[in-house]
DNA sequence: TTAAATTACTATACAGTGGTGGTATATTAA
DNA sequence: TTAATATACCACCACTGTATAGTAATTTAA
């Protein structure tokens, strides 16, 4: 399974900032360190202050910074403001009404499965991807 | 995580007719009995059958059938077939070169939720979802 | 032989995600 | 006050997955 383009870059991102010593970072810089597109990631900067992750300071001198200590931010909701966490949390089946109770034909086996998915998601935060041996964001 | 509309509905089809007694199955009956749109599930079932799961009869009193014995179809090959097992296999982040070696800031935690998603698709077959639970397919 | 029932094929439309371009707005150093 | 450096916003384009429409080809019962 992959996540969708912009939650890929969303995490990137974060993991990436809080991966640095630095506080504050321009979209310029953040462009030339990670492979998101120019407008794309303004965009989706734009879309994270609003949401509540980081903040933003128009003007020279510029950038963005956490809005709030990174341990407070969990991947799903991160995942939840970008793409939604619908997809994740759903019937691999698509069916609405699928539960233990009135299961679709993969649900007993695939269950346990999406249940490890969301408790990771849910569970872990970005300061949590802060790491020495991971040189990838 | 969610399958494609085109995964759910190969699954679905091929979960209904391994949940009946009936041996052929018109594009009309499956279209009548699941739900998924005719032309869609036309052009489905043909490409099902190109992918040898099942086999295609014109004519009058015509339809399809199970190709080979639903014990040897795998729900990775059929998710294979339609949309590709590739978006499930790669790094969660989408990186290429992302390895136990190379890890991506998800990889350690994810890396084993993934290896049992891809133990169930790439180790259930058809034949196992047949069952006297399931009322959905 | 003909009509009915069926699958196969091709072209097109639509919607969502990902990506780009241009302009407006805010801040600060000089 | 002005020029430089930022972010914000709006409109548009491209690609892919999903869905639809129309026509052709095949088989069989009568």
């Amino acid at each position: 399974m992959r996540l969708s383009k912009t939650s890929e870059y969303a995490l990137r991102i974060l993991s990436f900032m809080i991966n640095s010593d630095m506080q504050v970072f321009s979209a310029r810089y953040l462009i030339e360190s990670l492979d998101v597109p120019d407008k794309y990631l303004r965009r989706l900067m734009t879309d994270l202050s609003k949401n509540g992750f980081i903040k933003s300071m128009k003007g020279r001198d510029g950038g963005y910074v956490f809005a709030k200590n990174a341990n407070k931010i969990y991947l799903s909701q991160v995942i939840d403001a970008v793409e939604g966490m619908d997809r994740y949390e759903g019937c691999i089946l698509g069916f609405g009404d699928c539960s233990d109770n009135n299961p679709c034909s993969l649900h007993e086996n695939y269950a346990p499965i999406k249940e490890q998915l969301i408790q990771f998601l849910s569970q872990t935060t970005i300061s949590e991807l802060k790491s020495n041996k991971v040189l990838k964001f």
